[in-house]
DNA sequence: TTGAAAGCGCTAACAC
DNA sequence: GTGTTAGCGCTTTCAA
């Protein structure tokens, strides 16, 4: 069934047709009252790709998804595509993903599969954000990117990172530090000045020595945290789940009674930690709030609106017992 | 740039140089050649969205998406998500999400936003299967499907689980039980028939005492190791890796002296075992691989070819120690 | 407020 | 082997 086929059936023109569908130019309530009810009636639906090339706009919305079997593990990225996808769907948009990489980009925008992108990941400056600017591709980040002008919604890990922070120290005191993962992520440097907030405020000074950077795989965990006990350091605070899974199984590997006086918490739990230890303080967040947000500031954007250049989410502090 | 401009520029018509784009109908292999080496030079790309209203295909596929939260933190679908656009992109297809719930799906459908879609989970019977199948739209599903004529891509998790659960009975000795999820999963039942087959492979009978049923959170999990341990059991396959690390830690939890004797096996380990225990034996599979067989199974179908039913991979069996 | 008609950029008969 | 032409289903001037 075609616009034509309403038209003649209920004796309008296509025009008017297109009119009450679209909800541009004049018509008469009545009448726009009318179509619409027949369409209902027939279960009629418009050829979204007739509107397009009509249109010029594809009602596709792309998400960027990383492709290294790093990223691939981290809940994170699914969450928030799941955000993504209810919020592009509350509003008649679709999502299409395109995965993190030149040539894949590249192909989205010359072949005009979307309008606009949200991209789910922050290196610190990145050839692909270059790109889509310089194209004129409207996109927003999930995360935090320090290039000028981009519209960034986030969390806001560096005031949670300095919330925990203070509050554990309060609580445990000790000396602490910080086991972080690769410095190249814009977010661990966030944690990490959140972290040295906290610190500073209570009079400790910056000092390089509080933070163990790169940690990843067990072995470097497993050195990081030798290292900076043999330094003195009792509170253990890690830039995330994974961290403080791979430093709690060291601990329990070593028997914990050979390290006497360890206390841990999180900075970041994306969904790992909660199996595992409970009981270990955390700032949680909500990677689907994230990607929906994201996702509603886009299509915002490309309705034309004006919209906030950086949108900050809450986080959710876990105190958790010990 | 349109068709029209390369028409013109190169004094050929319209069709023409559709045929060059397309492959379709008779053409001087000299004038296609000199067409498309133009359409390369100015780094023209015919649009999409005409050839599809003209067509009546979008070249995108649907990926289906779980919406729970059980699901979400596991990894296999971001990877089969990963594969799956992999192989689309390699064929100029596109990969549209869409949460896997009812009203959704059939927005997809009428609105025809996807040739054809790839489905990333297996219910035993299912009423989004159903609908596709009688509105025609084609589909295959990762994983393994109970109704009828449905394509479907797999990993032999049958043919694996009755091997390891062989092999490792071979070695260890003991009494064995499955500690296994849901039982509305089929690829529960299909490990826990793999299982059987080992155990009564040896000489055992097909006794349900020797599985637990529903496990998923650590209260459950740890309730069945009790009753099964209390029953003589001593080794202890987990239908997945989730289960296995809440067993883990629930022995752990208790002090593993208390529980002298216990070994334990992991019948899929989808990306969280390998962090916690690298030494438990366990069935890898690859859910990127089985995106992208399951991708190009759907594209083949799309494009008219023959397909297989069932498309059945190997599973990597890690032995691990111990 | 409505209708007629000209696109949007491409494909696919059908003729030559 | 190539050109002509009529669509594909919708939007949007421009007149009426």
């Amino acid at each position: 069934m075609t616009i034509d086929d309403i038209a003649n059936a209920l004796g309008v023109s296509k025009a008017t047709v297109s009119r009450a569908i679209t909800g541009n130019g004049r018509i008469a309530p009545a009448t726009r009252e009318r179509i619409l009810r027949y369409m209902d009636e027939k279960d009629y639906r418009p050829s979204f790709v007739a509107q397009n090339l009509a249109t010029f706009k594809t009602r596709n919305i792309a998400y960027t998804l990383p492709t290294d079997r790093e990223s691939s593990g981290v809940p994170f990225f699914l969450n928030c595509l799941i955000g993504v996808s209810q919020a592009a769907a509350a509003r008649k948009y679709d999502v299409i993903v395109a995965r993190y990489e030149m040539p894949e980009i590249r192909r989205l925008v010359q072949d005009r599969k979307a309008d606009g992108v949200v991209i789910s990941r922050n290196l610190a400056d990145d050839e692909i954000i270059r790109y889509l600017a310089l194209r004129g591709m409207p996109f927003v980040v999930v995360g935090t990117s320090d290039a000028p002008g981009v519209i960034q919604v986030d969390h806001g890990h560096r005031a949670a990172a300095r919330e925990l922070t203070a509050l554990l120290l309060e609580r445990w005191g000790g000396k602490p530090a910080l086991i972080c993962g690769d410095r190249n992520h814009i977010v661990n440097r966030i944690r990490w000045n959140g972290f040295r907030d906290a610190v500073i405020a209570r009079g400790g000074d910056s000092d390089e020595a509080l933070v163990e950077w790169g940690a990843s795989d067990a072995g470097s965990v497993g050195d990081a945290f030798r290292r900076l006990y043999a330094a003195g350091v009792r509170v253990f605070f890690c830039s995330d789940d994974m961290i403080c899974s791979r430093l709690s199984r060291c601990l329990s590997d070593a028997g914990e009674e050979r390290y006497p006086g360890v206390r841990m918490a999180c900075l970041y739990a994306g969904g790992f930690l909660g199996l595992y230890r409970p009981d270990v303080p955390s700032i949680q967040t909500d990677a689907g709030a994230a990607g929906e947000c994201a996702c509603r500031v886009l299509i915002d954007m490309l309705s034309g609106k004006d919209v906030p250049g950086r949108t900050e989410l809450a986080c959710k502090i876990l105190e958790a017992g010990s």
